[in-house]
DNA sequence: ATGAAAGCGCTAACAC
DNA sequence: GTGTTAGCGCTTTCAT
C-alpha cells in the first residue's frame, strides 16, 4: 500500500528505528546516513503516516472547534470567518491543523467533543462562545483539557480567556454620540443571555449615568445578530412619543437593518438619528452612509486565542487568563451631525 | 492515563477483542456480554482513541480542505461562511469531521495537502476553488485520493465537481435587463483567472449578442471581490462618453461598492442605472436599495459537495461528475425602473 | 460466542 | 552512531 518507514529502512540499509531518528532531527546520527536517508525518503515520496505518530507520541498537532449551532449569531456578521483565518494563520504557522464539528443539538455538541477530547483526536479546544453555565467548559475543566475561550464567561472568571472589553467598548461609543450633543441615546442589543450583549448593555448604561443622562428601558431593544433585528427594532422605537436621536446598535449587520428601517419610515441618518455600531466590518464603510463602528480586531481576537492554546499545549504555564484585544472607535458619516465635525 | 480498552475488558472480566466488538456492534457477540460491557464502558467513560482506531483500520473519518490563501477571494463576500456551513452539516451528520488547515504560498499549500494525504490523514479533500493547472489537483489524481472540486476546472472536464451553470446564471442577469428595455450594458467582474468569472462573463455576452445589443470592452471591468473594485470602477465607467445604463455585477459585496461610487457621482439605483448582482447574500436584500441578485444556492453548494465525497470515499462509484445546483434570480428594486414593473 | 495472537506504522528506551 | 525490542490502543484472523 503505502510507502512505511520500514521500505525506506530496508532500501537504504538502515534500520527502521535509525530512519525514525532521521525524521525527528536525532542529534547523533551520521551526516551521511542521514543524507542517504533522506534521498530515499523523497525518491520513495515517503511521508510519515500521522496517526502512528499521533498513537506513539500521543499528541495530534490538531486543535478542534464545535461551530456554532446557531448559525447565524457567528456567521452572517462576518465574524465567524474572520476568527477562522486568524486562528488558522496561527495554528498552521505552528504545524498545528483545525479539526471542526458539529452537532445538531446541545446535547450532540457536547457528545462531539466528548468524543474528540477521550478520544484524544485533539490537543487543545477553541470555544468561540460561552452560555452560562457551559456544559462544554464543564466537560472541559473536568478532563482537565487545554481551552481557550474566545469572549467571556460570567461563571469562570479564571479560564483563559481572549476577549474585548466589551463594556469599555460600548462606554466609548455612547460617550462619541454624548459627545456630540445626542441626550436621548438608545441601544440595540443582541440576544440577552451572550455576555457580550450584557457587557455593552453594561458599557451604554454607565456613559449615559456618568453624563446624567435619562435612560429609558423603552430605548432599549434585544435581537439576534441579524439585519432583520435592526429592522423591526426601529418600527417600535421611532414609534416612541419620545424617540432617541442617537442609537448604540451592537453589530454592524444590525445596523444595515437599523438604516433600512428609518430610510422607510422616513428618517434620514446621521441628521434626523445617528448610529455607532461595533464590528467594523468592511461593508461598515462602504454603506450608505458610512458607519461609525467601533474596531474589536475579530482577527487579532482569533490569532491570539489560537496562540495562547498553543502555549498551553506545549506545557507553557503562567500566562494570563483574561487577554484583551484592544478597540478602537472608527468614526464616520452616520454618527456626525452634518452641521457638526468630530475633532 | 486514559481508560483504554483492555480497561474496559479487565474489569468486565473479557478479553479486548470481546470490548471491541461491542464497540463495533459484532453480530454474533451474547446481548449479555454486551450489555455488561456497555455498562462498563459508561461507567468508566471510556472512549475509543481515535488515533488508534485509525491507524489500524486505515480510515480517519476526516475530510480536509485547504484555506484559499487570499483570504479577501473567498472570506469577505460570505462565500466561505456559508460553503463550510453546508460543508460541515453534511459531514457531521455522517459522523466525518473537518480538518482545516492553510499554507502561506502555494508552495506551501501543496506541502500541507501532500502531508494530509500521503500522511493519511484525512480520507478525501474538498477543493474550494481551482485555478488553471492547479498543483493540488494534479496531486490529488496521482495519489488517487478522493476529492471532489466545489466549481470548475477548465484542464479537467472528468473531476467530480459541483458548481452553479454560471454562464446560464450569468445569462439570465443580463436577460432581466434587456426585458426591463436596457441596450446599453456592462459587466463588473473578477479577478479573470478564475472560472466563475469567465463563465458568467461568457453568459452575459450571450445574452447581449442574441440580443442584438452592442458588447463594448469599455463597458466590462475586471476586479477583485471586493467593495473597492466595486467602487473604482464606477469611476471609471460613468466617465465613459457613452455609459452603460445597466450593470451585470459578479457579485453583491461588489456591488455595494459600485452603489456607492454611483451615489458619490451623483447618479441614482435603479432611476439612472439599474444593477443585477450574484451570491443573494441576506445584506443585498436590507441594502438601500435592495439589490436583484442571482441565488447560487452556496449553502447547497458546499453539503452537495460534501455528500458527494463521503459517497466516493465510501467506494460508491458512478456518480455525475459534474453537479449543477440551481440557481434563481431575486429581482428587487435595484433593477427596476420606478416607472416600470417587472412580471 | 469468545479468546489468543499478530500487526497497523511509528517511537523510544536499552543495548552495543 | 545504529540496531533490537517493546509497546502506543485498537481490530481482526484464526482458533476453540
Amino acid at each position: 500500500m503505502s510507502v512505511t518507514i520500514k521500505d525506506v529502512a530496508r532500501i537504504a540499509g538502515v534500520s527502521p528505528s535509525t530512519v525514525s531518528r532521521v525524521i525527528s532531527n536525532h542529534p547523533r546520527i551520521s551526516r551521511k546516513t542521514s543524507d542517504k536517508v533522506k534521498q530515499i525518503m523523497t525518491e520513495l515520496g515517503y511521508h510519515p503516516n500521522i496517526m502512528a505518530q499521533s498513537l506513539v507520541s500521543r499528541t495530534t498537532n490538531t486543535v478542534g472547534i464545535i461551530l456554532p449551532r446557531p448559525a447565524e449569531e457567528l456567521f452572517l456578521n462576518l465574524f465567524f470567518s474572520e476568527v477562522i483565518r486568524g486562528i488558522v494563520s496561527q495554528t498552521s504557522r505552528a504545524g498545528y491543523d483545525l479539526l471542526m464539528t458539529s452537532g445538531a443539538t446541545e446535547a450532540e455538541e457536547v457528545e462531539a467533543m466528548t468524543r474528540l477530547v477521550r478520544g484524544r483526536r485533539i490537543d487543545g479546544v477553541l470555544l468561540l462562545h460561552s452560555r452560562s453555565n457551559d456544559p462544554m467548559i464543564k466537560l472541559l475543566k473536568e478532563e482537565e483539557f487545554p481551552f481557550v475561550l474566545i469572549g467571556r464567561s460570567a461563571d469562570d472568571p479564571d479560564i483563559v480567556s481572549v476577549d474585548t472589553d466589551n463594556v469599555q467598548a460600548a462606554y466609548d461609543a455612547a460617550r462619541h454620540l454624548i459627545m456630540q450633543g445626542h441626550e436621548r441615546i438608545g441601544f440595540v442589543s443582541g440576544p440577552p443571555n451572550l455576555m457580550v450583549s450584557q457587557d455593552r448593555l453594561a458599557g451604554y448604561r454607565k456613559a449615559l449615568k456618568e453624563a446624567g443622562l435619562e435612560t429609558r428601558d423603552e430605548w432599549m431593544v434585544e435581537g439576534e445578530f441579524l439585519q432583520e433585528s435592526g429592522y423591526r427594532a426601529m418600527s417600535f422605537i421611532m414609534n416612541l412619543p419620545e424617540p432617541p436621536t442617537a442609537l448604540v446598535v451592537t453589530d454592524d449587520v444590525v445596523t444595515f437593518g437599523v438604516v433600512r428601517g428609518l430610510t422607510e419610515l422616513g428618517y434620514r441618518v446621521p441628521d434626523d438619528i445617528s448610529l455607532v455600531s461595533f464590528n467594523n466590518i468592511a461593508l461598515a464603510e462602504m454603506s450608505t452612509p458610512p458607519i461609525s463602528s467601533v474596531d474589536i480586531g475579530i482577527y487579532q481576537l482569533g490569532y491570539t486565542a489560537s496562540h495562547s492554546l498553543l502555549r498551553s499545549i506545549q506545557g507553557e504555564t503562567g500566562g494570563q487568563t483574561r487577554m484583551i484585544i484592544p478597540h478602537r472607535l472608527v468614526v464616520r458619516e452616520s454618527s456626525l451631525k452634518s452641521d457638526r465635525h468630530w475633532r
